[in-house]
Parts: structure tokens; sequence; C-alpha cells
DNA sequence: ATTATCTATAGATCTATAGATAATGC
DNA sequence: ATTATCTATAGATCTATAGATAATGC
């Protein structure tokens, strides 16, 4: 009773106006990131403004600017944080050369949905954003191409590459399928949100080993 | 050489500034759907501007307001003019009780794909633009909801329904992965916009329906 | 002194409407 | 008279910056 109550954070700088701060317990910088997920994967990029933002930050539109540098920061910081554990994960199976090439793509897949649908908010959403297409996110799109490139060295080594005997084409269009199919996951899964992520993500791994031409 | 050059067109109405009216020879109204669907795929819909759009199509901004309420009635034309053919195809498939469910299911595929990717214009790429949730595009929503209930229907009737013994929810999931695969198929067409389109539909029809399980 | 916030606003849009204008049609 | 266009603009934004303010830290 006597104790650590919150009622007082002692923060620093001036105190925000009204009660605006959020009951979350995030860091500011880091309500903003969730905040312009939600909005940016709902709504869209260039229909969320930056006030909107803010306020759902518990800030005032101008704080924002304390924090990132704009609207584009914002979403390079999603979408660069959001490739990442997957490109972690890809690289780290890329060098498991001991295990089926096929087992260890369908875990890269499995688990590329997981982190697309699986959080609080759908930031599979983010990658089928037009502006993605923009100069500002070219970093990201990097590193979309290297994840892109350790699913072919996937594909090609279950053998899928000898079955089509040398066909280049066909190896990078079964690949653009299987890549296409996880990247635009999130069609999928708002078609039914409710279903059970887990269960959703083996089934859609099922799939894509079924587009590649592979039986694991 | 006396006859039918197209000096002058005798058009009604004041003419144009400066030499803004395009070649294309497409009355006015269609050449605004052609510039929308341009810029709407390219930079989405929220980032164009009615300006922009008018200027495109050969007129001045408040000239397009003569054709359209607004920017809101070009998008919903365009989803809806796009999901007509193929709801009429389905529709058509549907019917066609004498040929194999799985033939029809890819034929249906095949041609969804042509009319996604196959324009001048990727006309796919609409069905990714997070306003098509709103209000407005209501009707467009519910031709799409139809046009997959019809890919269910033939899903179903392949026997893919039988082997799954009447597991509804692994049959619903089987066609929201075909589904979504098709509706997503920008997504595989923009990793390589120069592949001919007419072997990618097949290829991509092939794909689904190695998801669903059907042999063809 | 440093920090986190606020208020206020300049400047740049963007949409939609009002009303003028310059053709053809009758 | 009708039509297709134009010019001009009101009103509503939206982004980013300037500069003030109200805390803590030293």
């Amino acid at each position: 009773m006597t104790g650590g109550t919150d009622e007082g954070p002692r923060r620093v700088g001036r105190p925000r106006a009204d009660q605006l701060r959020p009951a979350s317990g995030r860091p500011p910088r880091e309500e903003l990131l969730y905040a312009a997920a939600e909005l940016f994967t709902a709504k869209g990029y260039a229909a969320t403004t930056t006030r909107a933002v803010a306020e759902r930050a518990g800030m005032r539109q101008a704080t924002m600017y304390h924090y990132f540098g704009g609207k584009e920061e914002l979403l390079a910081e999603l979408l660069e944080s959001t490739v990442a554990p997957s490109l972690e994960l890809a690289r780290r199976l890329a060098r498991d050369v001991e295990r089926p090439a096929g087992l260890r793509l369908w875990e890269l897949c499995r688990s590329d949905v997981m982190l697309l649908c699986g959080g609080p908010y759908n930031l599979g959403a983010l990658y089928l954003l037009p502006e993605v297409a923009g100069a500002r996110f070219a970093r990201f799109r990097r590193m979309r191409q290297e994840l892109k490139d350790i699913y072919r060295e996937l594909l090609d080594g279950t053998g899928v590459g000898a079955e089509l005997a040398g066909d280049r084409a066909g190896l990078v269009l079964r690949n653009d399928l299987v890549f296409g199919l996880i990247e635009g996951v999130m069609l999928i899964h708002r078609a039914d949100p409710g279903r059970p992520v887990a269960a959703f993500a083996e089934a859609t791994a099922d799939a894509a080993l079924r587009i590649a031409g592979v039986d694991r």
C-alpha cells in the first residue's frame, strides 16, 4: 500500500497538455511508431496526417518532430524494422546447410507470415502501400531484395532447380510466385482476421511449398 | 488525299486552353479514367490530386467535375469496371456444369490474371489500395464477394471438398489462399513486368490449382 | 542548462464551386 | 440555347518551423 504506484513519473520537460499521455507506458518514440503502424496499415500512408499520428500517440502534432524528421522517417523505420528480423532468420537458415532446403524454406515462409500477420496491427499491409516504391525507401527495398534472394537460394536447393533442368526463367518465376504469396499474405489474412494465426501461418507455408513444387 | 483528315473536329463548347487535348482520340470521360488508372496504380489514391488526373487527361482541374462528381467516383468506376468482366465470366463458368470444375477454376484464374496485369496500366494494383475498404466502394466489394463465392463453388466442385471430408474451415482457407494469390498477382507481376503476360497468367493459374490441391 | 513539450503560424497545397466564355446547334 | 471548357477563388486542410514555456538536473 505504501509502495510503488505510478503517480508521478518525474519527467523532464514541459508536461503534456490535458491528460494526453496514454497508459501504455511505452516511450514516446515507440508510441509514435505504434500509432503510425496502426494508421498507415488501416488508412494508407498518404491519407494519414502527422496530426493523426501524434494525437493517437498522445501528443500535439508539432511534438512529433522532436522524435522524427517527418512522416517518411516513420514509414522507413517501420518497414526496415519489419523486414530486419525476417532477413536475420533467412541468413541463419541459409547457412544451416545440414537441414533439407525444403524444410528451411517452409520455416522461413511460416515465420514471415507470423511476422506480417501476428502483431497487434497488421504490418504486412505496409508492404502493399504504393509509396513503398518511393526513393526514400530504397534501403528497405534492398533488404527485401536480399531476403528474396535467399528464398531463391533455398528454392534452388530443394532440387526444383534440377527438375527444371536449368530453366532459369522457370526458377525465377516459381520464386516470384512463392515470394508474392508471402508478401501479399495480408490480403488473405484480411479475408478472415479471426483465424488463429499460428495455424494460418503453417497452412500458408504449406501452400507456398505446393506452389514451389516441393514435397518437403 | 482530298478526304477525311482530322484537322477540325468541330467540337461543341469552349475550346481547351493551349493545345491540351491529347492525341489519343478517346472521349474526355474515358481519357480521365485512363489518367486516373495510371496515377492511382502508380502513386496511390490519396497521393493523386484531381489536378494531376485532369492535366494528364489534357484539361484543367475544374473541368473534370463536368464528367465526374469527384475523385471517389473515378476510383469507384475503375474498380467496378475491372471486376465486372471477371464476374461475368465467373457466372458463365459456374453454369457450365458439363466441364470439370478444376478446368473451369483454372480458366477463371488465368483470365483474372490477364485482366489484372494485361492492360496498358496495371489495374490489379487498384485492389491493393487501402482506400478500397472505404464505404464508398461497397458496391465493388459486393461484386468482388460474389466473384469469390464462385471461386469457392468451383473449388468445392473439384472434389477438394470431399477430400477435406466436410472440413468447412479447411475449404474456406484454401479458397482464401487461391483468391488471395490472384488478388495479389500484381505483387508478382511487379517483380518482373517484362515477362510475357499470357504465359505468366497460365503459370499463375497452375500455381493457384497447386495451392488448391487440385490436379486439374 | 537541458529537455520535452506547447502554441502559433507561414506557406503550400487541394477540392469543389461560382460564374464567365467561346464554341456549335437550331 | 446548349455545351464544354476556362479562370478565379473560398475554405479547408496539412507540413514543418519558430519561438515560448514548464519541468528536471546540476
